[in-house]
Parts: C-alpha cells; sequence; structure tokens
RNA sequence: GCCCAUGUAGCUCAGUAGGUAGAGCGCAUCCUUGGUAAGGAUGAGGUCACCAGUUCGAUUCUGGUCGUGGGCUCCA
C-alpha cells in the first residue's frame, strides 16, 4: 500500500500523506481560511480533524454558507446541552438538531425551565465559548455506545441507538459534554459567536402524543453579527405585522371568548374586505364557466357514512344533533352537498365540465391548543368548488384550475409561492391505482404548465392527493393558500355518473379545489402581507376627507357623495380635531388616500392629496383625483 | 388533547408583602377653528376571567374551569 494519496481540491490535486487531516490538507494546498469549519470528503460532511485514509476529492466548507450554519446551529444545540447539564446537573438530552434559522434541543429533567434560566443558560453556553473546547469525535461500535450512554442514564440516547441500522455510531465531546452525532461539528466551541436563546416548549418524545413530554429550547446562532440581527429584526417585523395585533388595531375582527374560540366576527371593515374579495371572486368564477350555488349548514349523519367522513374525519367533526328521529351533523366540507345537486337529474357528457362554486362555511373541530387567530379557526368560509369532469379531460382542467389559482393569488399582490405535491396518506379511502392515477394527473399538470414542486408524502386528504399552492409574503413566509385535490372516490361512493356519448354511464371524477384557501385564513394572510395597509381596492375606507375647520366640514361632504356616488368608499373626519391629529389618526388607520380640504380647495372645487406613507402630492381637481383612483382601483393596483 | 407561560378599564400596561385599585391612549362634555403625524380642561368607565376553598376579610394565597400566547401533535 502506497502511503501517500492523491487529494483534489477546486479542480486541483495534491499528493498526500495517507492519514493527513483534513484541515491539514487545505493547509498543505494554500486554502485554509479561518472561516472554514468543515469540509466535504467526496460529497459526504466531514469534520476538518477527520483523517484522510484514500484518494479523494475534498471541498471546503465554509461558516458563512448555507451548509456551514446548519453545521454551526447543530453545534450550538450540544453547547446548550452541556451549558444545560453544568446548571442542572441531573438531565436527560434526547434530540438537538439544527433547524431552520436556528436549532433546538429536548431535554427530560425534574426542573421546569423558566425564561429566566434561558438567559443563565446563555450565559453558561458564553462561558463555554469562551473556554474554546475542542470537538472530538471517537466511533464506537454500537453495543460499546449503548453501554456507555446506558451507563450514563442517558435512555433516550439508548433508545436511538438502538434504531441505528449501522454496526458502528460516532460520538462527539467537548470538554465534559458527550454526545451521540453524526456530525460534523465546528472545530471547537469558540466558533459559536452569535447566537441566542429564544424560547421555550413542550414536544413529545419523537414527536408522539402517546410518549412523554420533553422540555424544548428553541435558539438560534448565525456566522455573523449582522446575520443574527437580521434574523432578531425579522421577529420584530413578524410580530408588527401579526394578524391578531393589526386585526384589533385596525378594527378589522374580533373572538369573542363567550361565544366560542375559533370563532370570527367579521368587523363592519373587516367584512367590507370581505365583500370586495367575495364580489370579486364570484366575477371570475362566472367568466371562467362556473356555476354559483348555495348549500345548507347540516346534513343527515348517513350522508357523511357514505361520503367516508364518518370513517374517516370523524376527530374533526362536531358532535351529530338529534333532529326528529334522525341525526344530522354540521359540515365540515361542502362536497356531498355539490354531488347531490349534480345528482337532482340525470347529466349528459355534453354538460361536462359542470363546475360548482359556493362560498361554503364549514365546522370542524380543531384541538384547543391549535387555534390561532384567523389561521387556525373552527369556523371558516372555504371558496369551494367541485369540478366534475370526464376522465380524458382531466389533466386540462387540472391545468385551468391551477391558472386560475395564480391568477386570484398575484392579483393579490402574492408575486411568489411555492407549489406541493402531497400524496396518499395512512388513513384513506379508495383503490391504489386511482390514487396513483390522480396523483400522476396532477404532477402532469404541473409538469406541462412547467411549474417546480415539491412533493410532501402522505399530506393528502383521505378521498385524494392534492396541490398545495402556498404563498411567499412580503417577508418571505409561507402561507397555507390554494388547494387542488383528484378525487375518483366520492364520485363512486355517491354513484355519480353521466351518460356518454354511446349512451352509456360513465363515472366523472371530481376535483375539489379551493383558489384563496378560506376567506378567514387568506384574510389573515393579505392582513400579514400588507401589515394592515392594504391595496387601494381592499381598503374598507379608501378616502377620508380631513376639512380644515368646522367651516369646512360642509365642502367635504359635498367631496364625501360625489365620490360615494362613483363608488369609492369614503369617509369625512368631522371630529374637533387639528387637522394634524386628523391626518395623524388617517394614517395610523392606514387609509391609502387623505384629502385635505379648506378655503383654497372650497375656490377651485379641487381636493389637497395626500398618499399613506408618501405624504402631501399637492392640490388636484376633484375630478382628476376621482378618475386617477378610479383607474387603480379597476386595474387592482398594488402600490 | 399535551407542556410551559398568562388573564387588572374599550386598548396597552402599572399595582396591592391579604383591607375591593391606577397611568397613557380611547370615550363624553366644554374651551380652542387650528393647512399635512398628537391643542387644552373636566368627567364617566373596573364583581381585578369564572367557580370553589383557606381567612374576620381574597383581585392578591390554594385548587379547579374557561380563554389567550409560545410550542408539540394535527389542518383550509
Amino acid at each position: 500500500m502506497e502511503n501517500t494519496i492523491e487529494i483534489s481540491i477546486n479542480g486541483k490535486s495534491f499528493r498526500l500523506n495517507r492519514g493527513i487531516k483534513a484541515s491539514d490538507t487545505l493547509k498543505e494546498s494554500g486554502l485554509y481560511k479561518d472561516s472554514i469549519i468543515a469540509v466535504k470528503v467526496n460529497g459526504n460532511l466531514s469534520d476538518l480533524s477527520e483523517p484522510l485514509e484514500e484518494d479523494c476529492t475534498l471541498e471546503p466548507i465554509d461558516i458563512n454558507s448555507p451548509e456551514g450554519e446548519e453545521i454551526l446551529r447543530h453545534s450550538a444545540s450540544h453547547i446548550m446541552a452541556q451549558a444545560v447539564i453544568h446548571i442542572f446537573g441531573d438531565v436527560k438530552y434526547a434530540i438537538g438538531p439544527a433547524i431552520e434559522d436556528g436549532f433546538y434541543y429536548d431535554f427530560d429533567l425534574e426542573h421546569k425551565f423558566t425564561p429566566e434560566d434561558l438567559s443563565k443558560i446563555e450565559e453558561e453556553m458564553q462561558r463555554i465559548t469562551s473556554e474554546d473546547l475542542r470537538f472530538e469525535k471517537r466511533v464506537l461500535s454500537k453495543d460499546e455506545a449503548i453501554t456507555f450512554f446506558a451507563e450514563k442514564g442517558q435512555d433516550y440516547k439508548v433508545e436511538i441507538i438502538k434504531d441505528i441500522v449501522e454496526d458502528s455510531v460516532a460520538i462527539y465531546t467537548q470538554g465534559d459534554f458527550v454526545d451521540l452525532c453524526r456530525g460534523p461539528h465546528i472545530p471547537s466551541t469558540g466558533y459559536l459567536k452569535n447566537f441566542k436563546l429564544l424560547s421555550l416548549a413542550g414536544a413529545y418524545w419523537r414527536g408522539d402524543e402517546r410518549n412523554k413530554m420533553l422540555q424544548r429550547i428553541y435558539g438560534t446562532a448565525f456566522a455573523t453579527k449582522e446575520g443574527l440581527e437580521g434574523y432578531l429584526n425579522f421577529l420584530e417585523e413578524a410580530k408588527r405585522r401579526d394578524h391578531r395585533r393589526i386585526g384589533k388595531e385596525l378594527d378589522l375582527f374580533s373572538i369573542n371568548e363567550d361565544l366560542g374560540p375559533g370563532l370570527i366576527l367579521w368587523h363592519p371593515k373587516g367584512a367590507m374586505i370581505r365583500k370586495v374579495i367575495e364580489d370579486f371572486w364570484r366575477e371570475e368564477h362566472v367568466k371562467r364557466g362556473y356555476q354559483l350555488v348555495n348549500t345548507p349548514h347540516i346534513a343527515r349523519v348517513e350522508v357523511w357514512k357514505t361520503s367516508g367522513h364518518w370513517d374517516f374525519y370523524r376527530e374533526n367533526m362536531f358532535s351529530p344533533m338529534e333532529v326528529d328521529k334522525g341525526a344530522y351533523m354540521v359540515k365540515p366540507m361542502n362536497c356531498p352537498f355539490h354531488i347531490m345537486i349534480y345528482k337532482s337529474q340525470t347529466r349528459s357528457y355534453r354538460e361536462l365540465p359542470i363546475r360548482y362554486a359556493e362560498l361554503g362555511t364549514v365546522y370542524r373541530y380543531e384541538k384547543a391548543g391549535v387555534l390561532h387567530g384567523l389561521l387556525r379557526v373552527r369556523g371558516f368560509t372555504q371558496d369551494d368548488a367541485h369540478l366534475f369532469v370526464q376522465p380524458e379531460y382531466l389533466e386540462e382542467e387540472i391545468m385551468s384550475v391551477v391558472e386560475f389559482a395564480r391568477f386570484m393569488i398575484t392579483t393579490f399582490g402574492f408575486d411568489k409561492y411555492n407549489v406541493y405535491l402531497s400524496t396518499r396518506p395512512e388513513k384513506y379511502v379508495g383503490t391504489i391505482e386511482n390514487w396513483e392515477l390522480a396523483t400522476n394527473s396532477l404532477s402532469a399538470a404541473l409538469e406541462t404548465l412547467k411549474i417546480d414542486y415539491k412533493v410532501d408524502p402522505g399530506e393528502g386528504v383521505f378521498y385524494g392527493p392534492k396541490i398545495d399552492i402556498k404563498l411567499v409574503d412580503a417577508i418571505r413566509r409561507e402561507w397555507q393558500g390554494p388547494t387542488i385535490q383528484v378525487d375518483f372516490n366520492l364520485p363512486e361512493r355517491f354513484d355519480v355518473t353521466y351518460v356518454g356519448q354511446d349512451g352509456r354511464e360513465h363515472r366523472p371524477i371530481m376535483i375539489h379545489r379551493v383558489v384563496l384557501g378560506s376567506l378567514e385564513r387568506f384574510f389573515g394572510t393579505l392582513i400579514e402581507q400588507y401589515a394592515g395597509a392594504f391595496p387601494l381596492w381592499l381598503s374598507p375606507v379608501q378616502v377620508k376627507v380631513v376639512p380644515v375647520t368646522n367651516k369646512h366640514i360642509e365642502y367635504a361632504n359635498s367631496v364625501r357623495k360625489i365620490l360615494l356616488e362613483a363608488g369609492i368608499r369614503i369617509e369625512v373626519d368631522d371630529r374637533n380635531e387639528k387637522v394634524n391629529a386628523k391626518i395623524r389618526d388617517a394614517e395610523l388607520e392606514k387609509v391609502p388616500y387623505i384629502l385635505v380640504v379648506g378655503d383654497k380647495e372650497i375656490l377651485d372645487h379641487s381636493v389637497s392629496v395626500r398618499k399613506r406613507k408618501e405624504g402631501n402630492l399637492g392640490p388636484m381637481p376633484l375630478d382628476t383625483f376621482l378618475e386617477m383612483i378610479r383607474g387603480k382601483i379597476s386595474r387592482k393596483v398594488i402600490d
């Protein structure tokens, strides 16, 4: 065996001694920098201290790269665990991975963490990083590792090792702390400079609610101070945009605990926005060949047995209510009702596709702990539609639905979105063949449209796979938006048919879809997207008239009358306040346009225009102003 | 549902080592008539989430219930 090996780095190759450390290799090749914290050996992540035994390709990983930051965060979780043990002693540690934008570690201990503990732990982490302890890797056989952790009473680690298929496992030591870990890690604890512990949470061991609940600490770490500060600012910004806070401030909606959690009260301003959304939604549906329908909120339990909801969805449904001798249930979905309309007469292939659309309010029992503002509620209105199509037109129909959804969300200002394809879940109805057919038609449609998508395995609904479109908002967060589901099962369960060209009965395929999601959730997303400063066409109050003094109220009202008749949503602030105060309040209300009117404006029948956030635009004839905003409203301009 | 935190005026929050409470904003009235982000004065608002218990006395302590927040599990 030769005692040198060939190592190629960035396309150059070096012949070096067998067993050389990765870090020394980089130094030999002149590529070493302090910011390099790990390497990839033939594409596999590895420590800088890893000895190289074979010919290989080496790729340095910089702490500033996404992979480098992930390693940093993972190491931060180890350091946090070490700090927790230093402070609290008898601790069982479970898992501590890096996650998007941070890391966490799950602990099992007697002491209940308090928010004050976080700063103590942070201080101890700071001390550990100042000691600059090396991360040292050792490889043990599974048995050795089990004995090792069992002796330390680390039951969770033992359980994890037992599930590992390889014969050996790696452990990492820094100072007095040892953890089971695949690695790699930063070379030493001193590399961790910019971090912060963020929150406490309960988390089930292995994410299973039958298991013990552990205590989780979330934190984050970044390569640079700027990165950390940027992220903390992002969290602040998210708080500022919180739809629950803005909903209260702008008087858009509320949730009343006496009425019940998860039930939304749409206040006048929120309801006005909803009306604008609904009007637009209906118009666009009619344009695209949908027929609007309306259906009741309850139905006999037998219907839900036929549909499969009774067996597969009951835990999400409110309990049945006794009516005469039968039982009725509040609907969690609109599909059976639309099916009944379809079945009210014999359908010919000439009628297909039939597209029924309804803003259908549904009720779902959600566990108390999951309710969240407008985003997770117990009663909501789906912007629902069910399409009955012939199998040969399925893909075409899916494509037009996807296009429709894209049109809707971009009109509302969501130019970026991510697409996911959710496949068969554990609990499902129907045959595997039909599931495959349905899944394939969804993916084929996306591919024909050249839309990139990711697969979400097992995330489909019980009756079919779906395409989820997640909106990306102004600060790059994802929100659940449109979903499109293909369903072979309900048509069979309800024996839905059409008469084909051949005079025989055939089975249509159903598409369930929403192009916004639910009005509640979509509204919440809109509030966060715009931080309450809605585009002109959506604003509940589009124009606020501010008379300079009481003498000008009459003129202000005449301006209001003219614009109101032109279809503009307008209010006059006739309070006994100074101009400055009225302007300030209108700005805080996020009204898009403020019209200041006084003596000057009365003289030449004009208005002084002030645009939200931009300030005074100067005087303008009233007609000109009206023309301008009418144009913007009809084009649904977002500015 | 589970873990932790939390619930005081319409809103944001102080406070009471157990003796039924306060600020700012908002609201009402009056004064002020002011040209692009807060003019002034006076006043009205609270069963201190709810139900039990301890106590001479509970908003404060204990237990429970409900709600809310951050997570877990689960979803439009």
